[in-house]
DNA sequence: CTAGTTGCAAAGCATTTGCCTGTGG
DNA sequence: CCACAGGCAAATGCTTTGCAACTAG
């Protein structure tokens, strides 16, 4: 069964309040906020239960480790865009065509991931 | 400078005779058949002097540990096709138009990963 | 010769697990 | 109450690094 723990209610809200995709250490540092003593090993015991219960959802992306976003976030199509000034994710609206001209003759799309790179609004504002 | 070491031979020629995508674990397995005292290490290593002199290029995919091909398989711009059965990454070719589209206001595209994920022709056929 | 290389072992990191205490229901 | 949950620390697994011995040129 599933208790509502201090750490857990921290937790969701971390990401309620990120409103992107957030990795174990920033999840740990926005809800050490609400619970000084969270633990990471807890963060990342209550990520795998979230997981399972389909409450977040695992965005990774080439070369770095998973972050994770509400499920509820994650329920429409969208891909990611990510900051290289401050390594922060964030979910992009909206798709492109054309990916199956892309596939060589006799292969079959399932599905796809693209991933943006640059400069968010708030990095590029502070330059 | 750089030193012709039969390490370093071991390394380049399994690359060439693997003709896809290695782990660093598979390198050292390959390599060893010609070194057997080959070290891990040194695979490490010897990837990082490759890289820096452009002789292989990584290849990363979302939530798996980088894997390199050489260079001379990489030359232009390319993305990757993952074959969901065999595991294979394959190189496509072209790219797509209107991904600037997907931009939020304030925010600059510098570059961006496609993978494409499906069934690659040889899987494809065996169906 | 001798500076770049290697092997080995230890150090780093990110993530996981064991174990015993704490606590939600 | 008491089984699940959490804190802490040790254990992993993968990658990197320090260092002394080795070797290509």
């Amino acid at each position: 069964m599933q208790r509502q723990t201090q750490q857990r209610v921290a937790i969701e809200s971390a990401f309620v309040a990120a409103g992107r995709p957030l990795g174990p250490q920033e999840i740990l540092d926005a809800a050490r906020e609400q619970v000084p003593s969270l633990n990471l090993a807890t963060v990342y015991r209550t990520l795998k239960r979230m997981i399972e219960d389909k409450a977040i959802h695992p965005v990774e992306l080439p070369g770095e480790s998973a972050r994770y976003e509400l499920q509820s976030a994650a329920e429409h199509h969208h891909h990611h865009f990510r900051c290289g000034e401050c390594d922060a994710v964030y979910d992009l609206e909206g798709c492109v065509e054309g990916l199956h001209k892309l596939l060589p003759a006799g292969f079959l799309m399932t599905g796809h991931d693209i991933v943006l790179y640059g400069s968010c609004a708030a990095c590029g504002t502070s330059l």
